[in-house]
DNA sequence: GCTGATCTAACATCTTTGTGGTATGGTTAA
DNA sequence: TTAACCATACCACAAAGATGTTAGATCAGC
């Protein structure tokens, strides 16, 4: 916990198409002590373009966006700025949703319906490190587990990527694609001389030396 | 929800083989009205010969224990009991224990250091089909969908590839696995700079400019 | 016997990548 | 409050790869 989050009013920045919801959100934040909506956008490309600049401390962000999917822009998001935490909002506890947001990157799900205080204390928490989601989501999230079984995709994986920290997969996820270093850089919003060191981790810890090697690890070949 | 749920004490089943736990569990519930210990088992075998029969309305489940893990025990009781909800819980927030408790189908996960209300608030949420977890636990679980991210797996094999002769196919082979130019003309017995020539047909003929280009057209991807 | 494709080979040049240090600020676990 | 880890960043040097050009040998087919 830093000291922004917990003396600090926390910025909130929306991304929500319903001018009433967008409205009502943020009017409950600004109206409640502690929280206040920095930025309200209506669709995924306009909050891709001023997010990472206005540097929120919580992204609230609607599955249904017209246009780019609400998944996608979390996605997108992630890349560019991957410890912003990310609060999934939708009316539907659907588990493709649910997944797909998980796996994009969101780090909590809520349905619209929430209480106002739950919402509240769901944004603390998360903007915290926590992973706050509505007792459905939590259920559909445990069912999902039932249904797996095992994952032989996962299980087959060289279990040196799992060693892996947040920026040194999304690096190396851009460097199986074959992107140059520099293309890289300005995918992920840092230097060039910061993705050699990533690199150079990445490789330390998968026992590589040629991105190659490191491709052919991560796809699981 | 069952009226069973609603107005009835809530018959917990323990296994937990820590002598002082399960006493302080069992004395937890007893003393708490509407809880109930109706039984605490030291092992898992134990708990799996006498709990299908004692049907308790929850189980509280030690991931640690002596002989047949947790997880395997829920396992086996869900095999029996597959309605039969079991709250795990474990003092370490170790993905891999949780991972495997979920898949087991476990449908919560708790931490010990949980304090007792919540503690009963869970079991109250689990018997009526919730999913309840710690932070920790939630954590945990959204950064696992975190790292899923995707596995394609299509043979969508590039058409240009036909058009290589069987000497580049050859050295494309060897790119692909990630051999250096001067271990490809080793083993094809060509000069050093044959292989080159022939990696730039290649490339000219892929359209690719990049080793990692042309491994991940080889390979479909 | 000419044409075209393929396989072979070399040299020069420039870019990209790999590897060795080193450092700073922030966060987290012990 | 250290200690450890992470993300960020820079420098320098070496190794590998990408690109442009040229060219001899072989063989198939016209």
């Amino acid at each position: 916990m830093n000291k922004r989050t917990l003396n600090k009013t926390i910025q909130v920045a929306l991304v929500e198409d319903d001018e009433g919801v967008r409205a009502n959100l943020a009017a409950l934040l600004n109206t409640s002590p502690g929280f206040s909506c920095q930025a309200a956008y209506p669709d995924a490309m306009t909050a891709l373009k001023f997010i990472p600049a206005n540097r929120p401390d919580v992204v609230l962000m609607d599955i249904n966006l017209p246009g780019m999917a609400g998944t996608e822009c979390v996605s997108r998001l992630k890349i560019v700025a991957p410890t912003l935490p990310v609060l999934m909002l939708t009316v539907y506890d659907d588990s493709e949703q649910i997944f797909k947001s998980l796996m994009a990157g969101a780090n909590g799900y809520l349905l619209k319906r929430t209480p106002k205080g739950k919402l509240l204390e769901a944004i603390r928490e998360i903007t915290s490190g926590g992973a706050p989601m509505s007792r459905q989501i939590a259920r559909r999230v445990v069912q999902f587990f039932h249904e797996i079984k095992q994952v032989p995709n996962l299980v087959h994986r060289a279990p040196e990527l799992q060693t892996l920290t947040e920026r040194e997969e999304q690096v190396l996820s851009l460097l199986a694609k074959g992107h140059a270093y520099k293309e890289i850089s300005g995918l992920m919003l840092i230097s060039f001389e910061t993705v050699r060191t990533h690199v150079r981790s990445i490789y330390e810890k998968l026992h590589v030396h040629s991105r190659t090697a490191a491709t052919l690890k991560y796809l699981g070949r």
